[in-house]
DNA sequence: CCATATACGACTGAACAGGTCCTATTTTGG
DNA sequence: CCAAAATAGGACCTGTTCAGTCGTATATGG
């Protein structure tokens, strides 16, 4: 029904696995990917978007690995899927140039239900905290 | 954030688009493909889906075109969606074939936060009326 | 009988996703 | 100080999926 790609779904995977640990407690990508028997490239480029967008902290190095910033009840599985994919506009592309560029302009008022569907799910997301999901 | 494919994208357009005409009026989908500045065939063909799951009916020939057949409070979108992507298990497709073919059944259940994420999706598609979003 | 409409399958080109590989850089332990 | 362990991140390949097009068959009203 809906799609969430391997990224997300990997991310979820291995932020979820941190927020088992007591807080502070280091984990390793490599830990992750074995566990799960997700390829380890792909888990570690995930674990670097949401080191990026500040859900978790790294440690470089020897000994070094992946811990939480925060409480897992404060964290919403929107903000981890944000982290993941960029935040993209999903809908009404259309418009990010300017209203004067969209050819259909004087129909885009008619094509609102994609708008309505996606603020819903947006709201399931972000009420949606990582605590609930473990 | 979630990606709706344009073929969902129409269909909600056009069943979104019979919806606001009187009941039992019959909407053509050429109509439809220009209003909207849509490619007429992708119409036509998500109109078929949703013929075929029985959310419209169809009249071929001369004066022939589409009709709901329900109310639009009556119709989730979820059910829109999946007639037109044809319930996808999206999940869990490791356990289709049984139990036995899944290599790592072991660690399935921690791989837990993608089913109750989905979950949350789907209710949040099966609770969102067609009415909601014209 | 013909114009109009649905029904539906085959095909193509582009975009994307998932995965792999390679090379830095940082840091700790011995 | 050096080797190993770990993050950081770019380049690339390949199979699949998606959007769109085309062609053809079928039904039907006038």
């Amino acid at each position: 029904m809906v799609r969430l790609s391997k990224k997300v779904e990997y991310g979820l995977i291995a932020i979820g696995h941190i927020a088992t640990k007591p807080t502070g407690e280091i984990v390793t990508a490599k830990e992750i990917a074995d566990a799960y028997k997700i390829p380890y490239e792909l888990v570690a480029k995930v674990l670097q978007k949401l080191t990026k967008s500040g859900l978790i902290v790294s440690h470089q190095g020897v000994r070094g690995g992946y811990a939480l910033t925060r409480n897992p009840g404060d964290i919403p599985v929107s903000m981890i899927i944000n982290a993941i994919e960029g935040m993209q506009p999903v809908i009404a592309q259309c418009m990010s140039d300017g209203p004067e560029s969209c050819t259909v302009f004087t129909v885009c008022t008619i094509k609102s239900p994609l708008i309505k569907v996606q603020a819903n799910i947006e709201r399931a997301f972000s009420t949606m905290m990582l605590s609930e999901i473990v």
